[in-house]
RNA sequence: GGCCCGUUCGUCUAGCGGUCCAGGACGCCGCCCUUUCACGGCGGAAACACGGGUUCGAUUCCCGUACGGGUCACCA
């Protein structure tokens, strides 16, 4: 039996090392983004460091831009390398493992020479066909094993010449794993436990490729010792591979690094882990920030340009799979570093669930100072080439606040404060514009003429007057009055509005209002 | 299908043998505040997948079943 050999506590002392360790083939889905923000908050929270790696071993699914992308949306998130891609090279680079090439092969090779792995022959064609009868035989999954590997083309069943003769002869070639039969293979991941698997059930997986890159297999074990990795923290679909990864460094004779296997993202709806698919059918970002393949012109939308702060959404993700224990849900990077924990990961998917990704976004908002809402406010307006009086933008800012939920909506929900009303709500005008209607508007006119001073106080006051002298109740004249002002039948108090557009402007768009509505 | 992992309100989750006729949050519903909307306050409906054990006692431990997920490439 195989176990997987650590030392006990690495949490201890400064020398926890963690690693993200993207592959480049597209943009980072939300997912990804989480396993680097848990990445981060362990290392963090434990005085360690953060590493950013490429793993571009598959040359055919390189997509240009996407590392670009990957380092622009942690930063974006404020989750930034200690080392690596977009940190510093502490001379365990280089980082993408493309430009590391040469070394791996030198590993293959120490394999080789302990009977630890072979040479292989067969084409991919080849094993394909052998999969294709397997299947239509009824067979289970055809598998490249301990049994099966004496039936093929390989250092194992040719003689030592035809090997280095076929080598020699430049044939192509890849390098297999040799794992023994029937031992268990044992490791304990820090979220899942004792996980345990039988090499009778794995298979002799491809290390070395053909065309002479490793496998993610090799260059992750590889790359890992080598860099110091002290804790590998990665999303669930990698715990199948696990029990090979652990065999691997059993192989080197090297120690294990501590797994953990985080819980994957699922679909809000039906079954299945969360996809691009999911993002554009239900109406919601599924990546950081937004992206486009120059060369195929394939876009996506990101969380950043729909209109959320990165703290929301870090403090989103945060609590999608881990939670501290306690009540507390509103955290900052800080706070999240502070209170994570492997041990509170939870250890089945999470359903996302964009309407409460929009709370964590409005509860952010909520927390801004005038100042910064007004500020806000403004980059939207100039950003849409509206007009407005600047003294007034801290006071639409915080009217306009409480039933907003993102930064746009400071403005959208306030349009009528910076355009008259070009159409009226209908159900409004049914309901509350009644014949008399027409006169009351006009009776305000006469009265707002002679104010003076046209702010909050004395426009109510106005307004009041004309109520109680005419014994006429709110419900009355108030709907008409904002229907008038802003043609919506419902909004924030028509004072404050009032004294934001000012006297002529009010004047003007009641006029307007008899006019139109009669 | 094989292997691995998982299973508490619709959703995210608390719970690490008695404190649980199960707590919080989002969403939903109602009431209050406001002669509008929103905010806010208060309240409500809503869950331990099932069956066996172990135990004086299981949401909590073990085993099955069911269901869900992942993975089975010379991709990561």
């Amino acid at each position: 039996m195989y176990i997987c050999t650590n030392s006990n506590d690495r949490t201890m002392g400064s020398n926890v090392r963690v690693r993200f360790a993207p592959s480049p083939t597209g943009p980072l889905h939300i997912g990804g983004v989480r396993t680097a923000l848990y990445n981060y908050l362990f290392a963090k929270k434990h005085g360690g460091d953060f590493l950013l790696r490429i793993e571009d071993t598959d040359q055919t699914r390189f997509v240009p831009g996407a590392e670009k992308y990957i380092v622009e949306s942690l930063a974006w998130c404020g989750i930034s390398p200690d080392e690596g891609i977009g940190g510093e090279d502490r001379g365990n680079g280089p980082y993408r493992q493309s430009e590391r090439k040469a070394m791996y092969r030198e590993y293959a090779e120490r394999l080789l020479a302990s009977d630890k792995a072979y040479i292989a022959f067969d084409s991919a064609d080849e094993l394909d066909v052998m999969r294709q009868m397997a299947k239509e035989a009824g067979a289970a999954n055809w598998q490249y094993n301990y049994i099966t590997r004496g039936n093929m083309k390989n250092s194992l069943t040719l003689p030592k010449e035809e090997v280095e003769a076929k080598m020699a002869a430049g044939e192509p070639y890849v390098v297999r794993i040799k794992l023994p039969r029937d031992h268990e293979v044992r490791f304990e991941d820090n979220i899942r436990g004792w996980v345990s698997v039988n090499t009778n059930n794995m298979d002799d997986k491809v290390l070395f490729k053909a065309d002479g890159m490793p496998t993610y297999h090799l260059a992750n074990i590889v790359d890992d010792h080598l860099m110091g990795i002290t804790h590998v923290i990665r999303g669930e679909e990698w715990l199948p591979s696990a029990p090979l990864h652990v065999m691997l460094y059993e192989a080197f004779e090297w120690s294990c690094p501590e797994f953990a296997h985080l819980p994957l993202l699922l679909k809000p709806d039906g079954p299945g882990k969360l996809s691009k698919r999911d993002g554009d059918r239900l109406g919601f970002p599924v990546f950081p920030i937004d992206w486009k393949n120059e060369q195929t012109g394939e876009s996506a939308n990101g969380y950043r340009e729909f209109g959320f702060y990165p703290d929301a959404f870090i403090n989103m993700l945060a609590l999608l799979g881990w939670n501290p224990g306690t009540e507390q849900e509103i955290f900052d990077l800080a706070e999240l570093i502070t209170a994570f924990d492997l041990s509170k990961v939870s250890k089945s998917g999470a359903k996302f669930d964009f309407e409460k990704g929009k709370w964590f976004n409005q509860n952010y908002l909520r927390g801004l100072s005038q100042n910064q809402l007004a500020s806000e406010l403004k980059r939207e307006l100039d950003n849409s080439g509206l007009t407005y009086k600047e003294e007034f933008l801290g006071k639409i800012a915080s009217m306009m606040s409480e039933r907003a939920t993102f930064s746009k909506d400071l403005m959208t929900e306030g349009m009528f404060l910076f355009q008259a009303p070009v159409e009226y709500d209908e159900k409004t005008r049914k309901k509350k514009w009644r014949q008399e209607s027409a006169q009351m508007m006009q009776d305000l006119v006469n009265r707002f003429v002679d104010l003076k001073d046209f702010t909050e106080g004395p426009v109510e006051e106005a307004f009041k007057n004309y109520l109680s002298e005419n014994d006429l109740g709110f419900g009355k004249v108030g709907p008409s009055f904002r229907l008038a002002v802003t043609g919506k039948g419902m909004g924030p108090s028509m004072f404050v509005i009032c004294e934001v557009l000012g006297k002529e402007e009010v004047i003007e768009r009641i006029k307007k209002a008899i006019r139109v509505l009669g």
